[in-house]
RNA sequence: GGGCGGGUAGCUCAGCGGAAGAGCGUCGGCUUUACAAGCCGGUGGUCGCAGGUUCAAGCCCUGUCCCGCCCA
């Protein structure tokens, strides 16, 4: 930063350079230790709590982390203006899946190893210095951002606080029954070898077959169908095929489909009826040639017949299941259980009649239930298979067609439905409810964990900014599907269970040992009984070594779960010599973000929370712990696409730790898109990375852009430009041509192809930047002019008492439109709309206090003798002071260095007398945030400088039409009525400064002078004084006697309609009449100039 | 297939029942001692399309076509 103290008058130079003081404004907050909230005194509405929505340690920020960050950053400055005990919660998110891909890949790259090769705690290691490389990365990159965090507070999802937390409700959970576990079809990544959750799944549609497979019918009697024939398009499944399906009813079936359609029909638009009557007489003609057969084979399933798997010879049962849609392929379906979601519904229903026959390794090659297709890849199999059948002519149409294919967002390879053991939270309601909050004094029941975060919303504790989303929210969360949690890594939170089944017989002594083993560790430990099977089977929470299963269990084992809150008292290595294993799988990344809002604040207990030499979390001087203190939280910021993931989820484990929802607002800001909609992405080539902009712009310019851009919308494009490698010209993305490949293009300038990922041999790599984010540059540059001449003229500044009688015209004017701004600022920030806030204290700056104000008190300040001289200076003081308060929230750094010269020339705050004295702060970061001040509104003020600025803008306008330099001083003359005198004499040197008017005359009775141009402007006749030929200026009178004509005809045909007279509120009616008046005022005075002209 | 947005000036977006707006761009004029990253003044829109409700529709309703996202 530039020395405050400078030999002559100016310490600013001559424009913004944000590098020059950024980083200097930063050391003064950080060691300011503002950032830093620490519970004391101030009520639960004095507090505001912001939980940072965690980035991955997987890699550098982006724009949208930019945006959210900054919104964070805009409300969290705000509320700590307004003297809030303000808490932002900043931290890092292990992030398994993602993290884990990432470290192996980099492994394989660079040393050819892989994750089997290091073993488990080897790669665990690994992936911990990754993480505290990028962790460090990320937090400079939001410190370069101006985050004002409480970095001495900062998390990890897997440090020790959060650890503790993750564990102590994983035990919570299990000992309530909400943990499960069973088999499930789930998202198999066969690379990966692991689970991923549905939102880790894209679809691409590629061109494949629906292959029509013949099964022969064992005991075909004549009359019969010799083969059943079903359709796929994975024919590898038939290996784990376990029956076949007919429609119980399919004449019934395809009547009800026929009735609907022909009632679609009967309301049709003329358009839709061919495709509903093809539809129709397609469904006709399958109901005359292939109904019978499928009633035939509905008899058959009921009659208990079996079909022969080919390949394998093994028999499969004829079954009865409406999945078997009769209007759909062969009318009958083939059942892989263990390979396909709907068949697996299937299964289900028929439990015990039919088997599931898992084929897949979890590699993706069959394994051994394939037969002789073991030990091939799905792939490979498929061709066999098909090859195979195909010989033995039980291969029938191959049709050609588009299939969606579910992919592994993180590896790229297709996913396969696989039947594994997974944990699961129960979502749903469970028999005799849950209790919420447990031991605290909110404590509650819910009927189940969703049901809780329904209600929650439902009632308005919980509210979507915008509204609309809490749909989203109720609709997601209506479901009530249970939540998979475990995943097959080595990088997470491990499943705290261990595990052993024993033989029924074996129970009473396994249990014995158990609890003996436990000893005095009994409440850190629960023991569960299980009933293995294929799905999750009952369960039984074991308090004693005479537990025992009730007598409706069936089999003849007993599977033992022994949930450990922590690892003390060396109880893991106990139960190992019991018999007992770890479970192998890690808990999904969502399950540590679940309870971040009080994980990070110590819960359970934050006075025993090992913060690892960073702030406590117990109370401290008698005052309450920060768990008890800042929970429940006030705002979480996020995007939208994260409200099912994450959003939900706090509320549901906040209420069933804490009792309470974690937060009462949820801010939905914009994604950002690029200049084509598309959504920005590193990969995809079209992400701008923020430190560019902040380099290239400056801090508070993007900053100001992203705030400016966030208006409500869920959306928002940022065109996106290449800097050519080559000629250093901007290159718009959304219109240059590509190269030689999607993320090369050339540069229409030079010609030079160059590449947007920077991975392209041979092809210079170009920054990636926008020019919306000049707007940015251009509102600081003009903010930090304004200061720079501001402070150039308050070095004479006394600070004296004022009262509103010895205010000019223009000092009452700004005070009153600086009160206008500082609400519409409060108001915009309160509902949650950057754009209209800071939108308001732009266009006070700029076009109230920079095009009029300053112009105004000029000739006050440059005249070192002007009698009001000082009280331009206090105003002006004043009116910068409080503008770069409410810019504050929105562009930090320009504002907290500008307030830091000023102060050294204007130590305090406030106009004395006029406002209230504020107590003035060294930082701004820490000064008051502005309140109006209502003895200084002035409505009619506002409404008459509204008058006298469209005066000067018609004076200018004359100027510029009739071709005069601005620096020619013009002579003007004002008529206005009568009674307007003796106050437009003491206004009219706005209009005189202001449009450069050397002579001013102000006369009622001015007739229009020969060769003025004439004008009219409310109630006011203007005159410029020998500007124009008469010829002229009568065709130009005559042109806007015209449009007030036509505006009075518009007014009279309203008036003249008696429905609109009759019906319109009164006021409508009253102000087109004032409309229609104003402008017949108008008509009157051109008439009068036309006359003049005429002579 | 269901849901949510969006389609307004060349671009990015406000406005969501009572006279079509902003910023950027563009055009013209200005080295007016805070700022040319500026100042002054212009140009530019049958508010996606078609119906309807209303005294009055960019705004409400119905249908329809595009674009984006979410869920199945």
């Amino acid at each position: 930063m530039a020395p405050a103290q400078g030999e002559g008058k100016f310490k600013l130079q001559k424009t913004y350079s944000p590098s020059e003081f950024e980083a200097a404004v930063t050391a003064r907050w950080l060691s300011s230790g503002a950032f830093h909230a620490v519970p004391d005194a101030r009520p639960p509405e004095r507090r505001f709590v912001v939980m940072m929505p965690l980035p991955n340690v997987t890699g550098a920020l982006h724009m949208g982390h930019a945006m959210d960050n900054v919104m964070q950053d805009m409300l969290v400055r705000w509320h700590r203006m307004r003297g809030d005990n303000t808490l932002w919660m900043p931290g890092t998110d292990h992030a398994g899946i993602a993290t884990q891909a990432v470290v192996e890949k980099r492994l394989k790259e660079l040393e050819g190893l892989t994750r089997h090769d290091l073993g488990r705690a080897g790669l665990v290691e690994r992936i911990w210095r990754w993480k505290d490389q990028y962790q460090a990365r990320i937090i400079a990159q939001q410190q370069r951002m101006g985050c004002s965090a409480d970095w001495q507070r900062q998390r990890f999802t897997m440090d020790k606080v959060c650890a503790r937390a993750v564990r102590h409700t994983f035990f919570r959970m299990f000992e309530d029954g909400l943990i499960v576990r069973g088999k499930r079809l789930v998202n198999w990544d066969p690379f990966l070898r692991t689970t991923i959750s549905d939102d880790e799944v894209y679809h691409e549609t590629v061109q494949g077959h629906f292959w029509h497979l013949r099964y022969p019918m064992i005991g075909a009697a004549a009359g019969e169908p010799a083969f059943v024939e079903v359709a796929t398009t994975r024919p590898e499944t038939m290996l784990g095929d376990t029956a076949v399906a007919v429609h119980p009813d399919p004449e019934g079936a395809l009547q009800a489909e026929l009735a609907e359609l022909r009632l679609a029909l009967a309301g049709a638009p003329a358009k839709e009826r061919p495709a509903l009557e093809a539809s129709i007489a397609a469904l006709e003609a399958r109901q005359r040639d292939a109904l019978p057969a499928l009633v035939k084979l509905r008899d058959l399933a009921l009659a208990g017949r079996k079909v022969l798997l080919p390949l394998l010879e093994r028999p499969l049962p004829l079954i009865c299941d409406a999945w078997a849609k009769p209007s759909l392929g062969t009318g009958c379906v083939k059942i892989t259980p263990a390979h396909d979601p709907n068949d697996y519904e299937v299964w289900r229903r028929h439990r015990g009649e039919i088997a599931l026959i898992n084929i897949l390794n979890p590699d993706g090659t069959l394994n051994e239930s394939a037969g002789p297709y073991q030990g091939l890849d799905r792939f490979v199999a498929r061709d066999r298979v098909v090859a195979d059948l195909a010989a033995r002519e039980l291969l029938g149409e191959v049709e050609d067609r588009k299939i969606e294919v579910g992919h592994s967002d993180r590896s790229k390879t297709p996913i396969e439905p696989y039947l594994s053991d997974q944990w699961f939270v129960r979502m749903a309601d469970v028999p005799g409810g849950v209790a919420m909050g447990r031991g605290t004094p909110k404590e509650h029941r819910s009927p189940g964990l969703v049901q809780g975060a329904l209600d929650a919303a439902r009632a308005g504790r919980v509210r979507f900014h915008p509204e609309r989303f809490l749909k989203t929210y109720l609709d997601w969360l209506g479901e009530k599907r249970d939540w998979p949690v475990s995943r097959q890594l080595w990088w997470g939170h491990r499943i705290p269970v261990w595990t052993r089944e024993v033989a029924a017989g074996e129970l009473p002594q396994t249990l014995a040992r158990l609890f003996a083993a436990l000893g005095s560790h009994e409440g850190r430990a629960r023991v569960r009984l299980v009933q293995p099977g294929e799905a999750e089977g009952d369960s039984l929470l074991a308090r004693d070594a005479d537990s025992r299963p009730p007598a409706g269990w069936q089999g003849a084992a007993v599977r033992v779960d022994v949930c450990l809150k922590d690892d003390e008292a060396g109880l893991p290595q106990a139960l190992h010599e019991l018999g007992f294993e770890q479970d192998p799988d890690v808990l999904d990344t969502w399950f540590s973000s679940a309870i971040w809002p009080h994980s990070t604040l110590g819960f359970p207990d934050p006075a025993t929370a090992d913060t690892e030499g960073k702030a406590g979390l117990g109370g401290q001087g008698g005052f309450p712990s920060c768990l008890d203190y800042y929970y429940p939280g006030s705002c979480l910021v996020t995007a939208r696409d994260i409200i099912t993931l994450w959003v939900a989820r706090m509320v549901i484990t906040g209420l069933y730790n804490m009792g309470d929802v974690p937060f009462r607002d949820v801010f939905l800001h914009a994604n950002i898109l690029d200049g084509k909609g598309e959504r920005m992405s590193k990969s995809k080539g079209n992400g701008i990375d923020p430190v560019d902009i902040i380099e290239e712009y400056g801090t508070d310019s993007m900053r100001y852009v992203l705030c400016d851009m966030q208006t409500g919308n869920q959306d928002i494009r940022l065109p996106v430009t290449a800097v050519c490698p080559g000629c250093k010209g901007s290159v718009d993305l959304a219109k240059a041509k590509h190269g030689r490949s999607v993320f090369t293009y050339k540069c229409p300038e030079c010609k030079a192809e160059f590449d947007v990922l920077g991975t392209m041999p041979g092809v210079p790599a170009a920054k990636l930047l926008s020019e919306r984010f000049l707007d940015g540059r251009k509102f600081c540059n003009k903010l930090w002019n304004s200061a720079r001449f501001a402070l150039g003229n308050l070095e004479s500044h006394r600070r004296e008492p004022l009262s509103t009688g010895a205010l000019a015209l223009e000092d009452r004017w700004i005070l009153a439109a600086l009160n206008r701004a500082v609400r519409a600022v409060g108001r915009g920030l309160e509902e949650y709309n950057p754009s209209l806030a800071l939108g308001a204290a732009r266009d006070f700056l700029w076009n109230e206090l920079c095009d009029w104000y300053l112009e105004l008190i000029k000739p006050r300040l440059h005249d070192p003798a002007h009698p009001s001289g000082n009280t331009a200076r206090q105003v002006l003081a004043h009116c910068l002071d409080v503008t770069l308060r409410l810019l504050h929230p929105f562009v930090p750094f320009v504002t907290e260095h500008l307030v830091h010269e000023l102060r050294a020339l204007v130590p305090a705050t406030g106009l004395p007398g006029l406002t209230p004295e504020e107590a003035p702060a060294e930082l701004l970061l820490t000064s008051p945030w502005p309140r109006p001040v209502s003895a200084l509104d002035d409505e009619a003020l506002l409404a008459t400088f509204a008058d006298l600025q469209a005066a000067t803008t018609g004076v200018r306008d004359v100027r510029s039409a009739q071709g005069l330099s601005p620096a020619q001083a013009l002579e003007v003359t004002l008529r206005p009525r009568p009674e307007r005198v003796a106050d437009l004499r003491a206004q009219a040197h706005v209009v005189e400064r202001m449009a450069n008017v050397s002579r001013l005359h102000v006369d009622p009775e001015a007739r229009r002078p020969s060769g003025a141009a004439s004008l009219v402007v409310g109630e006011l006749q203007i005159f410029v004084h020998g500007v124009v030929d008469d010829a002229a200026e009568r065709k130009r009178l005559q042109g806007e006697l015209a449009k007030v004509e036509r505006e009075i005809g518009i007014a009279d045909k309203k008036l003249g309609n008696a429905g609109f007279v009759a019906r319109a509120p009164a006021e409508v009616v009253a102000d087109m009449r004032e409309r229609k008046a104003g402008y017949e005022r108008q008509r009157e005075a051109l008439l009068r100039s036309l006359a003049d002209v005429e002579g």
